[in-house]
DNA sequence: CCTTACGTTGACGTAAACGTCAAGTACGAC
DNA sequence: GTCGTACTTGACGTTTACGTCAACGTAAGG
């Protein structure tokens, strides 16, 4: 799947931790925590592309609010996608529903509470145009 | 504005707990915090729908992982809507559209997120049946 | 009068998610 | 060779958002 003219990219802990946003610190203890599981050069950690990927998403799930702990799961599933096992499938489906379930409510959640936002920006306009004619 | 009707429903602590689904200690952490000022009979805390209001916003900034601060600036603002001095209505105003484009960047995100997750799904849906003719 | 239920404040505990040193290693530049 | 930079592990500190007693007051019911 690698063609010679990608040599597939890595990356140090700096290189990463600048690339994301994040501190190396944040890096390192997302290993610790097992999120992760970058290889070595010796004692350094080179993260793969797959790492970067993982990485992209556990910190999409933090924006959203998600604990380490549910981002976990939720990075781990990706990667059991290849599973070949029919039971494990099964779950990992059901899950995935329960989550795409999750993710709805919240649109509409957001989608209400947008609304109010600019209701209330809308007033403040209007009490605006009020006082400066 | 309040008809003889609607007598202006009050909670206690316990009562105001169970309908938001959060503990007594939340509401009176939130009190100390600053987050919702709830009237007093003696020494018994009395929350108004004012007061049910905020915390039906708090809680549902919460669960968009806002932390308590940024949750406090924004009951705060809807409060200050109402208003009269131009100079507040103005910056009220930049914040509000900041809020409403951030919320527009996460609902984006979270339609990507939707979209992958239910691309996974299937891809789960796809190997399944391939197992099982 | 005693229990039960609910309320109060205050103090301390805790889990999560890092930040912040400290002390040491490795490597290229000068 | 030593300077600067980037890496390592380990340990301890910090903030947030509550949980968990403890010790006490009060109003209702049997």
């Amino acid at each position: 799947m690698t063609s010679k003219a990608e040599v597939a990219r890595t990356w140090t802990v700096g290189e990463l931790a600048d690339e994301l946003g994040v501190t190396t610190r944040t890096l390192r203890f997302y290993e610790a925590e097992g999120l992760i599981t970058p290889q070595r050069a010796g004692a350094n950690r080179v993260y793969s592309q797959r790492d970067h990927a993982r990485m992209r998403l556990i910190l999409r799930g933090r924006r959203f609010g998600m604990t380490l702990g549910e981002c976990r799961e939720i990075v781990d599933m990706y990667d059991g996608a290849e599973s070949s096992e029919q039971r494990q499938l099964q779950t990992l489906l059901g899950r995935l529903d329960e989550i795409a379930a999750d993710l709805r409510a919240r649109q509409a959640d957001l989608r209400r509470t947008l609304v109010e936002v600019t209701d209330v920006a809308a007033q403040c306009r209007g009490r605006l145009t009020e006082l400066a004619p």
